[in-house]
DNA sequence: TACCGTTAGTTGGATTTCCAAACCAACCTC
DNA sequence: GAGGTTGGTTTGGAAATCCAACTAACGGTA
């Protein structure tokens, strides 16, 4: 077995993993469109920042519309398939807040009132999803493993 | 403004953010805890593994515990701010599901009986996180922004 | 028209990271 | 004591990243 294990975070990860990628579509989240906006925000390199924006749009998380012709420029947005990559940054900072940070950069309030701390459920039950609440089932020969603690 | 935005995402991305970091962790969370099988599971380089190991032990996310001596082997385990991170690991194995893949490779069934499909919600409400549901506040000077779409 | 500034890249060259394969020490098995 | 296993480290080359400078296409102004 030398093929690495088949996977869809290792999937998403090909597609949002690589360096600066995430922090892009952290700015766009932010309203943040612009090459040499998101360019200063993140703080790449600009010949990275395109290579990574070609890689989003092509991958259908970002779109670039023009907002001027003459000259032409574009504007990057998320996409639907984008806008659902929220969560995941959402729960990044959380982590990263609680374990990184003395005091959290930003504060997200919620509507209900509560300063937001997200959590992971179960859509279907609304459960919180403990290591031994789940089952693994293999759609794949031969991947599966010990635990899924 | 030179600097980049002072962002938990990005202070979370350097410990987690680089290549295989988080295959690493999915490995530990199947229960792979050796180097060799670790390495065979994401695919990596072994001195690409070793560094990533290194930094994540140095960062709090694994600990290396030996489960011999003579000779001396040890083995890696999530911490508890390691086990943090499952949340984010659902929630992009659900995107790359969702988006990158026919039928995914995995699929977890929770206690409740159906297929887990997680959902980030405010711990607080129990409620979804809509966009304009947040109001955000930033405790870093001149880092205001458009808005959270 | 000449000159300045803005925007969104592109280019060249140094640096860093990544990778595959080889190597190594310390065992264990036969 | 020959061969295999485990957990790495070393090595040399390929690839990605970084940074500064440059370009192209405009718009403003004077």
């Amino acid at each position: 077995m030398a093929t690495p294990r088949p996977c869809s975070i290792a999937d998403a990860l090909a597609v949002i993993g690589e360096k600066y990628s995430l922090l892009v579509l952290r700015e766009v989240f932010w309203g943040v469109r612009r090459f040499n906006d998101i360019a200063r925000n993140v703080g790449a390199p600009r010949d990275v920042l395109t290579a990574r924006l070609n890689h989003l749009v092509a991958a259908g998380v970002l779109e670039k519309t023009p907002y001027s012709r003459r000259p032409l420029r574009y504007e990057y947005r998320p996409t639907e398939a984008g806008r659902e990559l929220r969560g995941v940054l959402l729960t990044l900072m959380a982590w990263g807040d609680r374990h990184l940070s003395e005091r959290p950069p930003v504060v997200f309030e919620h509507s209900c009132g509560a300063d937001l701390e997200p959590a992971v459920v179960c859509r279907c039950c609304g459960g919180e999803i403990a290591p031994e609440s789940l089952t693994a089932r293999f759609e794949v020969e031969g991947w599966g493993a010990a635990g899924a603690g």
